[in-house]
DNA sequence: TATGAATGAGAATTCATTCAT
DNA sequence: AATGAATGAATTCTCATTCAT
């Protein structure tokens, strides 16, 4: 029964999460816990209130986060300029738009110390990553690691209806010109 | 009389539009109204339902949309980059976000046909600037009106406290970012 | 407008008052509202949560055992014993089981001010009734004034139904073994 | 392993009670179960509801007055005045206060027979000693056995922390109350 | 048989909307 | 026409009870 608990655990976490990304923070745990074929109340006993269910979801998404730039700081060294654009895409698929609404939905109160820590321990990662693409001359050397963090964020924040309609390929093409923008300037004078 | 009605209709879109951009646009009626000055029922008088008063919200914010790029085109001719640049800062200073917040809260809705026509007159407008600016080697030759409006749109959501505290001036690193990844590619034969 | 919704407000206080003191401080908003003819969201329009209704029930009590207090006050010295016995049964008919209840609900919460207020006031009200009693020789001396109240408060907090049906004229008997109890001990040596 | 089992069934009855005389009939089956050591399954599967373990909890109490009823009777003989007050101080040990929770908490259900039969005994019980005590002088010959009862319950019910803070010495000066009270009236003409 | 996870009905609370003044 | 009180449906959260292990 342990695996099983388990398992609905990660599903409920799961379903916030994609709940969060496609329609924002503001979802009803009743649809969260449909979602996730169980029960309000399984619900309610994995995760005592909505801002503990919110923080999981935090939790899970910056896990990722550093999982995925572990992996990206091992890919550096072979082919610098794709390892980074490649890293930044798979940061875009982590969805962090829901960590972004996550972490907003729990306004006046305090984080959640293990949210906090996994936000530095991800956050220190992205660092070192940052760091090392910087001295590739990959980035702009002024790039913070929330910086990079919070735009991801910014452009996979949940899009209305209508310019998800209009504009399809919406993502993509944020994630050019973001990768553009970040990075360095040419120097101005070799012109 | 006729004033003072306009006036009060005014100050609660303004409130609404304030609270969307600070807090995403899950605002209580109340508390509009309230910003306002004035009571739910006049609130109710001007708008009969909080989609009504959303779309008054994105009607009002595409308007300045409008006028600010009819202002720029005409700024593009004596400093082409330093009115670019103004131009997409000034977009920013119009909260887009909330309008984008406005716009997601509709859910499902069609559009008012009012703003459905005050989007495509400012997107027309956009689209001419945008070209102009084109021409003129300042933008990325594939950038559409939309993409530039919901890029600014993205970079003005609210952020939460935490990273707000963490990073008080992330908003103009944002644009700084936005306004590089905007710039044409450099032909890559150069270096 | 004003009269109106002041006697509604009175209406919920009255209803809850009823309620706790027929069964208990566990008594659902909901029929504390239907009992007071009104919908939920005027009941928690004029108090914020279940906590605030159960301070103004206590308000309301204490006002009363206030009042009541100083009435007896003024007849004590025509008819003592009389006008004693009559204000111990003023209290009983106060419900006063009911203020107990609504406190105990408050479990580790601060009493509001307000409350806390109304009670020093009636308690020291019933503290000079209490010495003109005692100087009278109608009370025993050591009695102190929460010991009144709390006193008149336990018999008159709501009974098992069984215990009811058995004994329906419990309370009067209650009230009978309490005047017995309160009654100064008679000298020893007299008999 | 009938023994575990019996050791088990018991303590959850102790739990429920000890709970139920400190903080009222509306604890949660969970922190019985809990503080009985015992899992909720275990709990349902001695008691099939609520009520059952209501009643258990009564049953217990009653078997305990009838038992401290039966050793008081034998001891009235000897020092008949201090064997009447120890009688009813023993009752207040009792928590009779929590036998009234606990029926009251039925609120309309019949009383399981076995229940009834067990109150019958005790206050049979304490019928045959009241009489006696009555026979002696040492308490009013018009006080019930369910009188008494409910009056020890009375001054047991669990009281507000804000009182409890106030009064630590509350129940003492009740019992002191009570016992007065009990005490047959003074021939009103050898004053 | 003991355990504790799952369930869902019910209670508390919020808020869009209506309506009396 | 403006106000703000009233309404009740929707949401969060609790807990008695069932069920899989």
């Amino acid at each position: 029964m342990r695996a099983d608990a388990l398992r609905r655990r990660v599903a409920i976490v799961q379903a916030a999460r994609s709940l969060i990304a496609a329609k924002g923070s503001d979802v009803a745990l009743d649809a969260v816990a449909e979602a996730a074929g169980v029960g309000i109340g399984t619900l309610y006993r994995n995760f005592d209130s909505r801002a503990t269910l919110l923080d999981a979801v935090a939790l899970a998404i910056l896990d990722e986060v550093h999982a995925v730039t572990q992996e990206a700081a091992r890919a550096l060294d072979d082919a610098p300029q794709d390892a980074w654009d490649g890293y930044v895409r798979r940061l875009v698929g982590l969805e962090l738009g829901a960590l972004t609404a996550a972490l907003a939905d729990h306004a006046g109160d305090v984080l959640a110390s293990e949210v906090r820590e996994a936000q530095d321990r991800a956050l220190d990662g992205v660092g070192r990553l940052l760091a090392a693409a910087q001295g590739e001359g990959l980035v702009r050397g002024d790039l913070t690691p929330l910086e990079l963090v919070t735009a991801v964020g910014m452009i996979t924040r949940p899009q209305p209806e209508p310019v998800r309609r209009a504009a399809p390929d919406l993502r993509e093409r944020m994630v050019s010109i973001l990768l553009a923008g970040l990075r360095p300037p040419e120097p101005r004078g070799t012109r």
